[in-house]
RNA sequence: GCGCGAUUGGCGGAAUUGGCAGACGCACUAGACUUAGGAUCUAGCGGGAGACCGUGGGGGUUCAAGUCCCUCAUCGCGCACCA
């Protein structure tokens, strides 16, 4: 060992060794105890960034630490490498998407070797390998056989720059979430998997106890987007025709309000119903407008309502009265029946509405008043009363509270037939096809006598043509490609063509958790049995960025996948740790800004150890994190500190282990803090996953220990056990230097094949202890006494002191509160 | 608008069950060693001369509140005409 501490000679020196032993190799030990360690595994761009190495430095202290606590850990990594990023290189430089990719993944990995994480590389895995999307290909077909993937042709989002569909999730304030560029809509036919088929499902593992482990915030924006209302259908009659309109409503027990109905523009009927009309005019010009605003413009909520008479009634089958109907752009076609019933008194809304078209206002709800509360003018509404109250103007229900009045509506339709009790979902059904081309082929065949069939799973992997043109314009490159689409039915063995898009590469990454687990396997997926013992993961770690599309996704995929008795577990992340942003001078990082940390430069001018230390000690892990230059610079000091300690020592002292007693103060205090640290890095990165206060308690031990060998007459067996005890804490942190000081010692096996320091419950206990003294709840004395003093025996003590005698004179002791451990408090008067 | 979350020294943050607020680190100040220091070591470091005052503001519960309750403010995130 060099006394300067040469991190890139060492980091070298170990990450070559790590290798060269296969050091973090893992295989299936059945019966044993597991821990699946899983970071989202990231797009290879060609350059790892802070966030990248935030994220793994997490989950290989995690994984390392409990390697060293006995458990057999699964730790992998792997790249999810469709995607259009791909593609476009392809477009503007004319390199192929697999060189481009292959390329970068080449030097991802070696950024993530510099890093030092402990992974077993013999897993890797690539989304876009052959091996790979030919499973893909293969669980599509299981869902399609399921009857979970269908096609159907639909109003999409499309965007007009990345050419290709995109998933509501993927439409981010009507931009692309990608390109930011605003989204169209087009109609075509696409592929979907029946997502809301597990809405339910999705929905009450959130709440059963399945994910405790998820933040709470993850799960409250998957309620939201699943978005379940309850609430009630009913059938309008439309006034001298045989059209039944249908409305869903939460709010039944307002139905004698209603004065009016609003269909979506969109609505199928709607156009028929103006047919030759004096209303057709204005009604399509209206339909041709709404068509050319934008998600962001109609979806407005500060607009002013508009819409336009459609010429026809409806009836209200609670009371027969005739109401008109209107078309307007606050009704959605997507949810619900895209018809709505209008209560102007008792939704803003309608209220809005009605107030611009002049249209009845009746109040049906009469708000409980409380003493000095404001009344409500009913017959003069200035806004909608949206809150509780005793129903009027309601025959069947007058008198009841309105939340009472619901259940009876909804009954009272049921028994009418004239409605019924319904449940919708804001989620909907995923869009998975794209037309582009770097992604995995939809391995699905049109025959014009069979319709559209699955490609025989023998066939599999349908490949991707390499004989096709990018043009960034039109279709999907895919059908540029002569010979793709021509192949014969799986089924009658007639001319027949393949599916020219590709699957969305959301998919990709809702299931590489599973394969994983037998990642290297020809004949299926994934081995059962290996899967069973993997998994859930234990502890999943990434951004928040993906606490609805991935997450969600990829419960629906281990649901089905569940249901086709394919794994045994419902949800795939036991925990999940969203980790925060890292941010500069308190903005993101961005090239724009030009603010940019690379992890290289970081890795050059300080090494890994010294990123991953400040990068985890700089803030607890789900909050952003500043970086800061002088915060690395504290953080290389503490290791040259440390790395000088053992230096020094082993200059002076022998390593051989001996007995030793802990007989001084000094010793004591040394023994204290040594068994503290243990117990606190157990405990934190364990458990908490306070990194930050792990590696604080290990600098106050380092402190401790400088202070102790310059003392009298060092322990040295003393010395040496917390010496080789420092070490091995701190190793999952800075794995490298921890190493190199753990050979320099005269270990001769790695330290990745240690075993987790046990803490002694009796060294934590201090013979004596300070105590603190309150009058009226101020600390006005600090006591030592000894640690196990009683409740009585402390009283004694405290009102015994010179210093509160004093100020208790004169006064009378009204109360005294003793905490055994704590202190005592003296309550006067 | 609705829903989450945050607010603690000059800065990042700690205080896990209501029990000494400011652990640990950064920055800063003084000193030591030194030809020199952006190295290292030692000491100091919330405010106030002090009694005391201090965890965004105001109120409450308690012997005791950063922590629990009410209320207001500011910032951040998510959703947003979902009937």
């Amino acid at each position: 060992m060099d006394e300067r501490y040469n991190f890139s000679e060492i980091e070298k020196k170990w990450q070559k060794y790590w290798e060269d032993n296969n050091s973090f190799k893992t295989i299936e030990k059945y019966g044993d105890k597991k821990y699946y360690v899983l970071e989202m595994f990231p797009y290879p761009s060609g350059k790892l960034h802070m966030g990248h190495v935030r994220n793994y430095s997490i989950g290989d202290v995690v994984a390392r630490f409990k390697k060293m606590d006995g458990y057999n850990v699964l730790h992998p990594m792997g790249f999810d490498s469709f995607g259009l990023p791909a593609e476009n290189a392809a477009i503007k430089h004319g390199i192929r998407p697999d060189d481009w990719t292959w390329n970068n993944i080449h030097e991802m990995e070696e950024q993530l070797k510099e890093l030092g994480l402990s992974y077993d590389w013999d897993r890797e895995i690539a989304t876009c390998h052959e091996e790979y999307y030919r499973w893909m290909q293969w669980i599509f077909i299981q869902l399609y056989k399921k009857g979970l993937a269908y096609k159907k042709e639909n109003p999409v989002n499309w965007c007009p720059s990345c050419q290709t569909v995109l998933a509501n999730e993927q439409v981010v304030d009507g931009a692309c979430e990608r390109c930011k560029t605003e989204v169209t809509k087009k109609n075509l036919s696409q592929w979907y998997f029946k997502i809301t088929d597990y809405a339910e499902r999705l929905l009450d593992n959130l709440d059963n106890g399945k994910l405790d482990g998820w933040p709470n915030k993850v799960k409250i924006m998957q309620k939201n987007w699943i978005g379940k209302s309850t609430g009630c259908e009913v059938d309008f009659k439309v006034k001298d025709s045989d059209e039944i309109l249908t409305v869903f409503t939460t709010r039944v027990d307002t139905i004698y309000g209603v004065s009016f109905m609003v269909l979506a523009p969109e609505y199928p009927t709607v156009l028929e119903n103006v047919k030759g009309t004096e209303y057709e005019e204005a009604v399509k010009s209206y339909i041709e407008k709404v068509n050319h605003m934008n998600e962001i413009e109609r979806t407005s909520t500060t607009n002013e309502k508009t819409g336009v008479f459609i010429g026809k009634y409806a009836i209200n089958p609670f009371n027969g009265e005739e109401i008109p109907i209107f078309i307007s752009d606050y009704v959605l076609m997507g949810y619900g029946t895209g018809a709505v019933m209008g209560v102007p008194a008792h939704d803003q809304r309608d209220f809005d509405f009605a107030k611009k078209f002049n249209l009845k206002i009746t109040p049906v709800i009469k708000p409980e008043i409380k003493e000095g509360e404001e009344t409500i003018d009913l017959e003069n509404l200035s806004e909608a009363f949206e809150a509780e109250g005793t129903m009027i103007n309601s025959p069947l229900i007058n008198g009841l509270n309105n939340r009472e009045a619901i259940s009876i509506m909804i009954k009272t339709a049921e028994e009418k037939k004239i409605g019924k009790k319904t449940i919708n979902y804001k989620l909907r059904d995923w869009l998975v096809s794209r037309q582009r081309y770097w992604g995995t082929p939809i391995p699905m065949i049109y025959c014009d006598s069979c319709g559209w069939v699955p490609e025989k799973e023998e066939n599999l992997p349908v490949k991707l043509p390499t004989d096709v043109e990018f043009t960034g314009k039109g279709q999907s490159p895919i059908s540029s490609s002569k010979e793709f689409a021509n192949c014969k039915c799986p089924v009658c063995g007639k001319e027949a063509k393949r599916e020219v898009d590709t699957m969305d590469t959301f998919l990709d990454s809702s299931w590489y958790f599973l394969r994983y687990c037998d990642p290297r396997n020809t004949k299926k997926a994934f081995d059962k049995e290996k899967v069973d013992y993997w998994m859930d993961v234990d502890q999943y770690i990434g951004g928040v960025e993906h606490a609805i599309l991935h997450l969600m996704y990829a419960r629906f995929f281990q649901m089905a996948l569940f249901d086709l008795g394919l794994t045994s577990k419902e949800e795939p992340f036991k925990n999940l740790l969203t980790q925060g942003m890292v941010n500069k001078d308190g903005k993101k990082m961005s090239k724009s800004i030009g603010n940019v940390v690379s992890p290289e430069e970081i890795i050059t001018k300080y090494g890994a150890d010294t990123a991953r230390l400040f990068i985890l000690f700089a803030a607890p892990p789900e909050k952003e994190l500043d970086w800061s230059d002088a915060g690395v610079e504290g953080a290389f000091r503490f290791l040259t500190r440390v790395y000088r300690l053992v230096y020094e020592l082993s200059g002076k002292y022998e390593f051989a282990g001996a007995d030793f007693e802990v007989s001084t103060k000094e010793d004591k205090a040394l023994n204290n803090k040594l068994h503290s640290a243990i117990k606190k890095v157990s405990e934190d990165v364990g458990g908490r996953f306070m990194f930050n206060t792990a590696i604080s308690s290990i600098m106050e031990l380092v402190n401790e220990m400088y202070k102790y060998k310059d003392g009298e007459n060092p322990n040295v067996p003393l010395l040496m056990k917390a010496l080789k005890d420092l070490i091995l804490i701190l190793s999952p942190f800075t794995p490298h230097i921890c190493e190199e000081m753990w050979e320099h010692i005269g270990e001769k096996e790695s330290i990745v094949n240690m075993s987790w320091p046990e803490f002694d419950e009796k060294a934590l206990v201090l013979d004596e202890i300070e105590i603190v003294v309150q009058v009226n709840g101020k600390v006005k004395d600090k006591l030592s006494v000894p640690a196990e003093i009683d409740k009585a025996g402390l009283e004694k003590v405290a009102l015994e002191s010179e210093k509160i005698q004093m100020l208790l004179e004169g006064k009378t002791v009204v109360k005294v509160v003793a905490v055994p451990k704590r202190l005592v408090n003296i309550v006067v008067k």
